[in-house]
DNA sequence: CTTGACCTTGACACCAACGTCAACGTTTAG
DNA sequence: CTAAACGTTGACGTTGGTGTCAAGGTCAAG
C-alpha cells in the first residue's frame, strides 16, 4: 500500500509517517515511480508508534520497540532494550508527578494564604472523575 | 539602577528582562541616553515573576500579580484575578497529575505484561525518596 | 585617544512532533 | 485529454523562555 492508505489505516498524517521515516522508524521500499510502499507489517509498525507516543514517550524512547518487532518478535517490548525504556520512563513519569505534587503544594499554600477562605481540597490519589 | 544591577540582584538575566518589558510585565523609564532606569519596586515585580515561574505559571498566568503590585498591593496574589489564576493553575496542575498517574498506571501494567517478573512498585502518593 | 564595560535593538537557535504550503511529478477517472 | 487526487522533497511556522551573537551607541578610567 502506499502512504495515503497507510495513513487512513493508522489514522497517523502521511507527514508524520515521512517524519517517522526520516528519523529511521520506519522505512519504505520505494516503487519505480518513487512512491513508498508499505506492507501490512508496517501497519504494525505505526500503531506501536502511536500507543507509545500517546503515554508520552518520545521518537527515540520508541526506537528499541520498533527494532524489536522488526527483529521478528510478536511485541515491541518483548526485547530487554524496550523493557529497559519501560523503566526508565516509569522513573521519569514518577519524577515529574512528584514535581508537580510539589507544584500543587506550593500553589495551594500561596492560595489559601491570599484567600484564607479558599477551601483547597486535597489531592489524594483519588483522582476518580 | 541599570538593567545589568537589576539582573544582577535578582539573578535574571538582562535578557530575560528585555523580554519581560516586551511583553508587558515590566517597565522601565529610560534615561537621556536611552538606557533603562528600574526602581526597587522593580525588584519585587522580577522576584514575584521568577517565583511563579518556578512553579510552572507562565508569564501571561503572571500578569494578574504584577498588574495587583503595581496598583499598590502588598503582594501580587491581593487580588481577586490573580486569585482566580491560582484556582485555574490548580486545576491545570491536577489535571496534569491525572493524565501522568494514567500514563504511569499504563506503562507499568505493558511492563508488567512484557515482563512478569519486573516488580513495579505503587506510586501512593508516599514518593519519598 | 583608547580600551573596555555597559547599554541598545534585532534576529537566529533551541526542543518535538508535527501542520502547512510550495512547486512539481504521477496516476486515475471521466 | 484533462482535471482531480495522489505522490515527492524542501522549507518555514508553531510554543516559551531564554542563550547568544551582531553591530552599534555611551561613558568612565587610564
Amino acid at each position: 500500500m502506499r502512504i495515503g492508505e497507510l495513513a487512513e489505516r493508522t489514522g497517523v498524517s502521511a507527514r508524520s509517517l515521512r517524519y517517522y521515516e526520516q528519523h529511521g522508524l520506519l522505512s519504505a521500499r520505494r516503487g519505480p515511480n518513487g512512491y513508498r510502499e508499505y506492507s501490512l507489517e508496517d501497519v504494525k509498525l505505526v500503531s506501536e508508534i502511536r500507543s507509545l507516543l500517546t503515554v508520552g514517550f518520545t521518537l527515540e524512547d520508541a526506537r528499541p520497540f520498533v527494532d524489536c518487532l522488526r527483529a521478528g518478535h510478536a511485541t515491541g517490548a518483548a526485547c530487554a532494550e524496550s523493557v529497559a525504556v519501560y523503566r526508565r520512563k516509569l522513573a521519569e513519569i514518577d519524577e515529574e508527578i512528584r514535581v508537580l505534587l510539589g507544584r500543587r503544594a506550593e500553589v495551594a499554600g500561596q492560595l489559601t494564604a491570599a484567600c484564607p477562605g479558599c477551601f483547597v481540597k486535597e489531592n489524594r490519589d483519588q483522582a476518580d472523575d
